[in-house]
DNA sequence: ATAGTAAATAATAAAGATTATTAATTAAAA
DNA sequence: TTTTAATTAATAATCTTTATTATTTACTAT
């Protein structure tokens, strides 16, 4: 179990219990959307807003502390900021997997080619996956 | 200057004025937001409403003549669809543009090991363009 | 060309998602 | 411990997107 606290403050961000919560739950979920989290969220602290998570998970994400992953046919999730990486997105059961990929040549290439000076790349496959197949 | 009225019916959707003006725009540009699409429209028809178009985007949609483009940091944009390829997206100037890579073998790899079943791949590429550079 | 029919439009209204405001509370530093 | 600046909770306000319905229009078959 990570300390949570050190994550925030590492980022610039005071160690709240919400904002503890908040980063715990995405770290022990993987990805999670805006719903999910909040249902989670609101196990601890009956009382939270869904303003306050949206507030804080866009001071997060301006901090690099978490991610925002945007998916095709369905709700955009968060993670916990982590090395450079690719997702699968199974269309049956909504699940989002991390996977390493190595399309830097290819992107590369086409950089070259666009005289485009790239920051980032993102990959997405939607399909099923193994457990539903 | 293509004939949008076959191209709508082809995908089973009537041809109104509105949709051809629609799809015309969305063809001569490229890439559009819902914003501009409206704007743009707008010129023709004074009166029509955003949800008009919401409505023809979705249908649209589902009948396969145009794509949804998510980007990060940025509104979802419209195209024709088209052969398969990937995005270019300026982080400046906010400018879309096709590219046509070949990730297919890495894509494929990964579901293999993974054993996922694909369905599709995006690849978004985030950076300068070269005008911006 | 015209009439009939099913579908599309316009104009709201409603629903859903995100951000802003502010008084009360709390975390972290002095 | 006390202080101070930042965070939370609770609205409210602002987008965004979808539903509703009366009117209008595109297409098919006369």
């Amino acid at each position: 179990m990570k300390n949570y606290s050190n994550m925030l403050r590492e980022h610039n961000l005071k160690a709240t219990p919400q904002r503890i919560a908040i980063v715990n739950s995405i770290s022990n979920n993987g990805h999670l959307n805006i719903d999910t989290l909040y249902e989670n969220i609101k196990n601890k602290f009956a009382s939270i807003s869904l303003a306050t998570i949206y507030k804080n998970i866009n001071c997060m994400i301006e901090n690099l502390l978490i991610s925002e992953v945007k998916l095709p046919n369905q709700k955009t999730v968060y993670e916990i900021t982590k090395a450079k990486h690719s997702h699968l997105v199974c269309v049956k059961c909504e699940e989002v997997t991390d996977i390493y990929t190595n399309e830097k040549a290819i992107v590369d290439d086409i950089c070259k080619e666009n005289h485009f000076k790239v920051i980032q790349s993102d990959l997405i496959i939607s399909g099923t996956c193994k457990n539903c197949l």
